[in-house]
DNA sequence: TGTACATCAGTGAACGCGCGTTCACTGATGTAC
DNA sequence: TGTACATCAGTGAACGCGCGTTCACTGATGTAC
């Protein structure tokens, strides 16, 4: 919304420098942006993707248009869309993680590791800037090397997730069969309800929530007794 | 297999009518297709997908292209292509929900029903025409209506698994809480590992399906144990 | 069996459009003397 | 402090291209008489 409405401003944000230049000072030369930052282009993709649209379906025509510049400039910054694309996956993964890392520093005193998480997640969903939706799409179209970018971001927060699931385990004296496991299988469901949920009003998503977390509970409950119940 | 190779032979066939008469008898006059049928132009999409590109990326003039008709001609099957891109999902998902249920039922007679079902799964992979590769994909991207298309897949799917689990479960003499949910997370665990294993080579695969097998395993042990261990 | 006619899946040509990319340019900013 | 010069992020104009869509058309097939 904000952005559809943003677009055409900065668009007679350009014109009016030609047509207009009684307000326009602090831009100082006619129909020319001062300088721009690579964040103001990745902000300008996000803005452009919202909830829908995959970053390969991005022009450079239109980031170059969002972000207030002339079409050709854009190749002062990046090489390609695809270059941009690229970073801006990165970018998302390492915000995101710190995020939820953070959650679960503080939930870990509280010993409700599993709520918390995933409420902040979702929480996440909306107070972001589009970072989470992004490393959610991405994962699963998109080009090959979209591809390698989401899933070095997803085994970050894996490895994380593993590290403080056995240490909280280490904590309440019991034992984790598989933890690397544990860990993947959380993650891929936690994103999973990510991607489902995005769509959803803030009712509908707490019981999607709700529902995930039981399936964790079962994810670590099995995983404790795994080794008594050794079935091939 | 046998697609991608028919429409190459459809595409020459088209300017042989043009450039070489003399075989081309059958199609009696010049340039022109007796007629294509809806499941053509749904091959000729699918040919197109392959494993990475999405249906969103796909341009009608692509798939006219490729079903070796004008891409006026589009307009005499589907209103657009958005059109067709539904349509194909369904058929996608019926296609193969079908073969994964006959695999269950088979699998249930020798007590393997995880172990065969995800093997089915991947072996799929390979064999079908691109069905699978298709609903994992547009699950996750594409248009509000292209997901909402997959998620109808998905239930079913789920559903039909759901059923299964129960019937297992009363045979062995043990019961499962929250089955929705056993056969939710299962689902998307099988569809998630599905759409990362669907670039990697044949080894690494069976390593993958080895790992989604101990999820699954952990997710049966933790629901039959979830009573016992009623953690808030 | 033959003739007239309707239907409808196919056709080529044309349109306007947004795209990515190139070109030679401009002028603000920083540096050397 | 002033002058000369290099750098480099910005620019508008232009290109060729593939796209979706429209138009009036054609001719094979089926139906009525």
């Amino acid at each position: 919304m904000n952005q559809t409405s943003a677009l055409p401003q900065n668009t007679t944000l350009l014109q009016d420098s030609f047509h207009d230049d009684l307000e326009k000072v602090s831009v100082r030369t006619v129909g020319r942006k001062a300088t721009i930052t690579k964040d103001e282009l990745f902000q300008a993709a996000l803005n452009l993707i919202g909830p829908q649209k995959s970053i390969a379906s991005l022009s450079l025509r239109e980031v170059a248009r969002e972000a207030g510049i002339a079409p050709n400039s854009f190749y002062r910054h990046f090489k390609d869309i695809d270059e941009l694309a690229i970073e801006l996956i990165d970018r998302s993964g390492l915000v995101l993680r710190k995020i939820l890392h953070e959650a679960r520093i503080k939930a870990i005193k509280h010993g409700s590791i599993i709520r918390s998480s995933v409420e902040v997640f979702i929480k996440q969903l909306d107070a972001d800037e589009g970072n989470l939706s992004l490393l959610l799409r991405e994962g699963y179209t998109g080009s090959t090397s979209y591809k390698l970018a989401v899933e070095k971001q997803l085994n970050y927060f894996q490895q994380e997730l593993q590290e403080d699931l056995i240490r909280i385990e280490r904590i309440n004296h019991s034992k984790l069969v598989h933890p690397e496991l544990v860990a993947k299988a959380i993650t891929q469901l936690v994103f999973n309800m990510g991607a489902k949920v995005i769509d959803l009003p803030t009712d509908e998503r707490k019981q999607v929530a709700e529902q995930t977390m039981i399936m964790i509970r079962m994810l670590l409950e099995g995983s404790r007794h795994l080794d008594e119940a050794q079935i091939h």
